[in-house]
DNA sequence: CGGATGTCAGTCGGACTGATATAA
DNA sequence: CTTATATCAGTCTGACTGACATCC
């Protein structure tokens, strides 16, 4: 049973150590033009969760009511989102990427898959054994933190 | 072979994926004092890697000089880092964490640990041991890029 | 002198607080 | 009428570019 993915105790300091610095190169990816964090994570959150409003949005971003009218006026005015009136009431706006702006978000995924890719080569089989169950393991603790929150 | 961690095919879009969405609940830690993403990723990388200079930082940052020469300043101001010439080199200043800045990173890293380990206890033993091959392997990939960029 | 390191000055985007219009 | 949603107005932090002082 040496490859018994429990050979390791699960220390919890460790990970987020790991996950800490894995982060540091992970998401500081060059962007090609240059948007904001505040930009890029409002457009991973409308492609993740579809046509939010703004007070939605006020709870996944950092960012009050004000800064937000005015970083979705300026997507708006570069084409990534749209916006319209929600039917169901008439106070709400419903935002929702455009195609360009799926394009970034899709664009943004693949350089950071083209760069796991090119790492995960230098690894042996083992580790990438190692790394295939990480992805159900961290989308099973997403969902998990998303179920706790409400 | 059912727990062997071989046993799913490593899809590395799915991974991608997956630590993208995990990191949207894992970096936005609710800071207990106000601290800009920028503040947080320079504590963070002085944390890590010493003593550094202004030049070292622009490398690691995603800031200019000048932009770092002012939020050293404020660091400072705050006695979250101590500023000394480099003594082999008369033009450099070598930037490093107090106490009070090492604490700061740290107190951040003890609630993501606990957030995780909060999270953890509601995974079943299979994941938990997917979840400890997690920290070695995400780490050798750091280790990875690391040695890549240079 | 030429190149590297850090700082100063001036400008501007973008986030905050507080106040306001409109619909539920 | 009160509450929720979004926006407007004004202020201020913090990043940028360009110029500059200092040291190798």
């Amino acid at each position: 049973m040496a490859s018994s993915p429990a050979e390791r105790a699960l220390d919890i300091g460790e990970l987020t150590t790991a996950i800490e610095d894995f982060n540091t190169f992970f998401i500081r990816l060059p962007s090609v033009r240059k948007f904001s964090f505040s930009t890029l994570s409002v457009l991973h959150t409308l492609d993740r969760k579809g046509p939010l409003r703004l007070t939605d949005l006020t709870e996944t971003e950092r960012l009050k009511q004000p800064a937000l009218t005015s970083l979705v006026a300026r997507l708006e005015r570069d084409g990534l989102v749209s916006r319209r009136r929600d039917p169901r009431d008439g106070r709400a706006v419903l935002i929702s990427l455009t195609r360009a702006g799926r394009d970034i978000v899709a664009s943004r995924h693949a350089g950071r898959t083209a760069q796991l890719a090119r790492l995960a080569e230098r690894l042996d089989d083992r580790e990438r054994g190692a790394l295939a169950g990480c992805a159900a393991v961290l989308a099973r603790l997403t969902e998990t933190a998303a179920g706790a929150a409400s």
